[in-house]
DNA sequence: TTTAAAGAGTACTAAAAAAGTACTATATAA
DNA sequence: TTATATAGTACTTTTTTAGTACTCTTTAAA
């Protein structure tokens, strides 16, 4: 399916939590009780976040947990697709993936899906998770795109 | 991954073979041979294809194959992910998904992810399996795009 | 009318990926 | 010193995806 990955939602879900109270530092199970994740879960996936991630402080022992050292504004939501999933290639055949498709010797389309790879990748670069939180379609759009091209585009409910 | 699945892929290849010879019906192995994917795989694809779109003729019997009733430039990339994925849904909780996501009646991103969602689907939309053929970026771009937003946003090589 | 060729339909198997769980080690503040 | 919290690792289960096999039906040509 062309899906975000459970564990990819989940970490968004978390760094948008710790992106509300970025004075102090807040615990696993913090996490887990306000995001509705199992403790197992959220402690796997933070731990994954910590160890890739540039924009995030851990700290053990009691009264320990997790902080961000980066805005809600200045993450993109791609930073963290990429650090939980790798690349966004949507076929084998797209540049900067490292594995490579079995029919690219016979295959026409060979790298031409490229375009449409970048312009994804450029729609999820300029979605920050503020963004994300903020839900307002309005707003996003007009600070990302002095047309009206995409809005009318959208159909807004 | 934020992939689209093997199959969704071969099929679009699949339908880009057929879209070059509209004028006669193109058989399985005909097309098992051009794409370099096995028989059985395209088999299994073309009669998932025939039985869920409107744009294509299967015809049994020698001589017979499969033909596509529009053009490359009528059909939307869109259709055939759709078609073999199921609704473009980047999350469980966006507007159109079946599923439920478990999370859903804590979690505070729910319904939020329906901006970007709908962003990646136009973008989608509006890519034709003509664009994918031709592979020329500046093409699509000055067609779909009156502004020079996007364009300036992709790195072209 | 017969026959060979090709798609339609269905079920099954195998492989890969994702999600979830458990346990030990290490660091920290009280 | 102790309780608490993260780090690291390995394992198991579940789900999804990909691949295979076989029978049935339709069709055009011999
Ligand atoms: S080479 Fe062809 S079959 Fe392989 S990933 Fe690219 S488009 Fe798909
Ligand atoms: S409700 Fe929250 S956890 Fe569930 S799919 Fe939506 S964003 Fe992800």
């Amino acid at each position: 399916m062309f899906k975000l990955n459970k564990m990819t939602d989940y970490a968004i879900v978390c760094i948008c939590i710790l992106s509300k109270k970025m004075d102090r530092f807040i615990n696993a199970q913090e996490i887990s009780h306000e995001a509705g994740i199992s403790l197992a879960t959220v402690q796997k996936i933070m731990k994954l976040i910590v160890s890739k991630s540039d924009f995030i402080t851990a700290l053990r022992g009691s009264s320990g947990g997790y902080k961000l050292t980066k805005k809600a504004n200045e993450i993109s939501i791609i930073n963290i697709i990429e650090m939980m999933d790798g690349p966004v290639c949507i076929t084998d055949c797209v540049d900067g993936n490292h594995e490579r498709c079995s029919s690219s010797e016979n295959c026409f389309l060979e790298g031409n899906w490229n375009n449409i790879n970048m312009i994804i990748r450029n729609t999820l670069q300029s979605y920050s998770i503020a963004d994300l939180m903020c839900s307002d379609p309005i707003s996003y759009l007009y600070k990302n795109h002095s047309n009206e091209d995409e809005f009318n585009k959208m159909e807004l409910s």
